[in-house]
DNA sequence: GTCTATAGATCGATAGAC
DNA sequence: GTCTATCGATCTATAGAC
């Protein structure tokens, strides 16, 4: 809930009387949860979707018995967190404004887990260092962007097409 | 200047009091040069990046003569407009929260201008429709996620790699 | 055109009763 | 814990002098 008003409203743009209305709870009960307020909420969403993209989606990527499997994993996971493109990613949105300063580490923690996680599953695939890293960082950025342009659209079908397209380079007689 | 601060704060977190410091301009002028308020402001930047893309990325796009400079234009243009990697996508980031009903045809024109005309281009280079289209989405999205995945690890060469890497789906011989 | 002053609303945050 | 009442700051926008 308060994850979804701030993705509606972004950071900035999230009032605590907004809060107060869809939650239901006064400022009073919410300063007694978030004695910092407004960033301590954000911060909890934040660590709430780091939370859920590690178990379910940074482990298996690292689990190397069978790493397609977890590449596989991962792209049905994201596409339901994501909702088939009808929703958009929080961190992602924070990273594009002056947000970002504010929640730097857990910003830069959320992109770099998982591109290195799919990185050594890529590797353990057998793809050479270099295109493991850079494919890597090709599916994560090719995931951000579909997002912005499926919503700039509204027109979720671009989402899935683009995570199907960026699942072929994961596979290593793709590579290059 | 406008664009920038725009870029910074985001829609929502761009305040007239800021506005009024980094112009120089008092809230009296501003609200003779713009009638509409904040809105307004933002819609001409909007505007601005709109015409500077089709002058300098669309529009070369679309001369069939030479798609292949075209395309190659285009990567040359984002490059520098972004200023490999440190500027955000203004549109993109307005794309992601409430900002997009607010401007919903002129971000929705952005995206679908670039798309069109880059898969016209690359029709002209003898990708055939579906690689065409998809491969449009695929680079356009490609730039966007590059972004933010630069901004988000203060580290502007993820997007200049990404652009390297999304120029080579270009090519037709790589094309499936 | 540009300024200052200010209106009226809303902001994040706090106090204190219960 | 949850509420209401309210603080001081800031917000967008306007009024009116110059």
């Amino acid at each position: 809930m308060l994850a979804e008003i701030f993705r509606e409203r972004g950071y900035a743009g999230t009032s605590l009387s907004e809060i107060t209305l869809r939650t239901g709870l006064g400022k009073g009960s919410l300063y007694h949860f978030f004695p910092g307020g407004k960033e301590e909420m954000a911060r909890l969403v934040l660590d709430d979707v780091s939370d859920w993209f590690e178990a379910n989606v940074f482990r298996p990527l690292r689990q190397t018995e069978d790493p397609a499997k977890g590449i596989d994993h991962m792209f049905r996971a994201v596409n339901g967190f994501f909702n088939s493109g009808r929703r958009i990613c929080l961190v992602g949105a924070f990273a594009l404004d002056d947000t970002r300063d504010r929640f730097a580490s857990e910003i830069q923690a959320y992109f770099s887990a998982w591109v290195e996680a799919l990185e050594l599953a890529l590797k353990a695939c057998g793809f050479a260092n270099k295109p493991a890293r850079e494919t890597a960082e090709e599916v994560v950025a090719g995931i951000q962007g579909a997002l912005i342009l499926a919503r700039s659209r509204q027109e979720p079908g671009i989402f899935t097409r683009a995570l199907a397209r960026l699942r072929e380079l994961t596979n290593l007689d793709r590579a290059s």
